[in-house]
RNA sequence: GGCGCGGUAGCCAAGUGGUAAGGCAGAGGUCUGCAAAACCUUUAUUCGGCGGUUCGAUCCCGCCCCGCGCCUCCA
């Protein structure tokens, strides 16, 4: 089956198909850099980077933009509080996001647009939906008259056809003329940045930032627009509405949305409180690969549930995969090629693929992978498993690693930094053999105990020692 | 109230109209000088509840119960 994807926009599963031959114009939304982001923000930016590995291991072309808000209320009010500029404010929490994307393996985007250097876009975006007679003002403020778009809520799902109007609710501290109605530029207030346009001095809204950068990179039409699942209303209702207002095409093709992570059968959220940074997590000792693993292995559309117990289990779960790889690279093994295991690695490629294709099932991906270690571990167990077999096994877990990236441990920190070198525990393992041939099983059991305090674990196998790092 | 998602073993979780993937934990075993590590085996007569359709439903329909999200900034 070919690749599909649950479009939010029809509420259906449906084939993958660029615009363009084999190209993909995605867009993502980023971060807003006013603190940093939690692990619950990272589960949807960790469902784009499975996404843009799978795009790209599906053989297409990725033209990615991600946008980084860096100037809004909390960004202002943030800054204010600490006496900055807000370029200096948000350089620092735009710094730790990518620095955090990067310890979590998440590939960079082909394009990452900082709103701030995007004004002149979003001006002419607006004066485009002014000219279209999309828009009104309102103390210096212009507003998105969502009456003058037809459509609005279809992605939502929404019926506001029925909807008051001309009651006036004071949100956000703007007046506006209905309550859906959304602020395109926020006239200048105070000491509150600002930049001058011909529709008066002020800053840009959230939303046409999207739309104005999405269209500026990747023209009228994107094929993917993904983000969190909290963002399809307003926020990318107001994308729509806007964007197509402006060119009467369609804005995005296919609508992705992820699931939030939970905590506590709550989303985890900054206003709630109740949330974990990837720094907290990495201070608590908690590796890398098993939170990116943990985030990727339930399926994006799927609650998260996040527990410590969860991550534990994940932390596990890749020492597993480790240790077969390890096992395949280190076992002595007959000549040859066994046909079947040949076959079978194929076909556990091809279910991997098949549960990838199916809207990004990662779980059923997992699970073809850890039939067929099983499957290969008796194999090898049975002497079943031969030389040239090692290369079938070790390209099934190429191609799983091409999209979980997890396989290889992260650099080491700390207390690990200064352990022993590979040639000393080399020497150690040495002494110990000797020691076990000499019957001296004292100075053995030593040894083994004096390795394990420097977190090295010693396997003794039918074709002697094989050690590895805890 | 409107829109949407979900309730599957101790925990996480996939899935199909024909009688339940996988991971972690637990139990047993193999290996070993003893261990450890590793590996293997095993663990739901049952899929929130009640009806209905069907030869047959966890999977389709209806009702109910429970949890969650959006409707305001939000991944």
């Amino acid at each position: 089956m070919p690749l599909r994807f649950y479009n939010t926009l029809t509420q259906e599963v449906e084939l993958f198909r660029p615009l363009e031959d084999n190209l993909v114009r995605m867009y993502t939304c980023g971060p807003t850099v006013y603190n940093y982001v939690h692990i619950g923000n990272f589960r949807t930016f960790t469902f784009q980077d499975i996404l843009r590995r799978w795009l790209k291991y599906r053989g297409y072309q990725l033209n990615h933009v991600m946008n980084v808000t860096d100037v809004d209320d909390k960004i202002i009010a943030g800054a204010a509080r600490e006496g900055k500029s807000i370029a200096d404010y948000t350089a620092v929490y735009t710094k730790a996001f990518f620095e955090d994307a990067a310890t979590l393996r998440l590939q960079q985007p082909e394009h990452v647009a900082p709103a701030t250097k995007h004004i002149a876009q979003m001006v002419d975006a607006i004066e485009k939906l002014s000219a279209h007679g999309s828009t009104y003002t309102n103390d210096g403020s212009t507003y998105f008259r969502i009456t003058t778009f037809p459509e609005y809520g279809k992605l939502s799902h929404n019926d506001f056809s029925g909807m008051k109007t001309g009651a006036r609710v004071d949100v956000d501290e703007y007046d506006k003329a209905d309550a859906r109605d959304f602020v395109l530029w926020k006239a200048r207030k105070g000491d509150e940045p600002y930049w001058d346009t011909p529709f008066g001095a002020g800053r840009p809204g959230w939303h046409i930032e999207c739309s104005a950068m999405a269209m500026a990179y990747l023209g009228e039409t994107l094929d993917i627009h993904a983000g969190g699942i909290d963002l399809v209303f307003p926020h990318h209702e107001n994308e729509i509405a806007q964007s197509e207002s402006i060119t009467g095409k369609s804005f995005a093709r296919y609508w992705l949305h992820s699931e939030h992570l939970h905590i506590e059968s709550q989303k985890m959220s900054k206003s709630l409180g109740n949330f974990y940074t990837l720094r907290d997590l990495l201070g608590q000792g908690y590796a890398p690969e098993a939170i990116r693993y943990l985030l990727a292995s339930v399926p994006y559309r799927k609650k998260l549930n996040f527990t410590f117990e969860g991550l534990k289990a994940a932390s596990k779960t890749i020492e597993r995969l480790r240790d077969f790889e390890l096992r395949l690279t280190s076992t002595k093994l007959p000549r040859g090629r066994n046909d079947a295991i040949a076959e079978r690695s194929a076909q556990a490629i091809r279910a991997f693929e098949d549960a990838l294709d199916d809207d990004l099932n990662t779980a059923e991906a997992l699970a073809a992978i850890f039939e067929y270690v099983r499957e290969i571990n008796s194999a090898l167990d049975a002497g079943e498993f031969r030389e040239e077999n090692r290369w079938d096994a070790a390209k099934v877990l190429e191609v799983f690693d091409s999209v979980f990236d997890v396989l290889k441990p992260s650099e080491t920190t700390g207390a690990q930094a200064d352990s022993l070198s590979d040639a000393e525990i080399e020497k150690l393992v040495t002494e110990r053999n000797q020691a076990k041939k000499a019957r001296d099983f004292a100075r053995a059991d030593a040894v083994r105990n004096q390795l394990l305090e420097q977190g090295i674990v010693l396997e003794d196998t039918k074709e002697g020692v094989r050690w590895k790092r805890k």
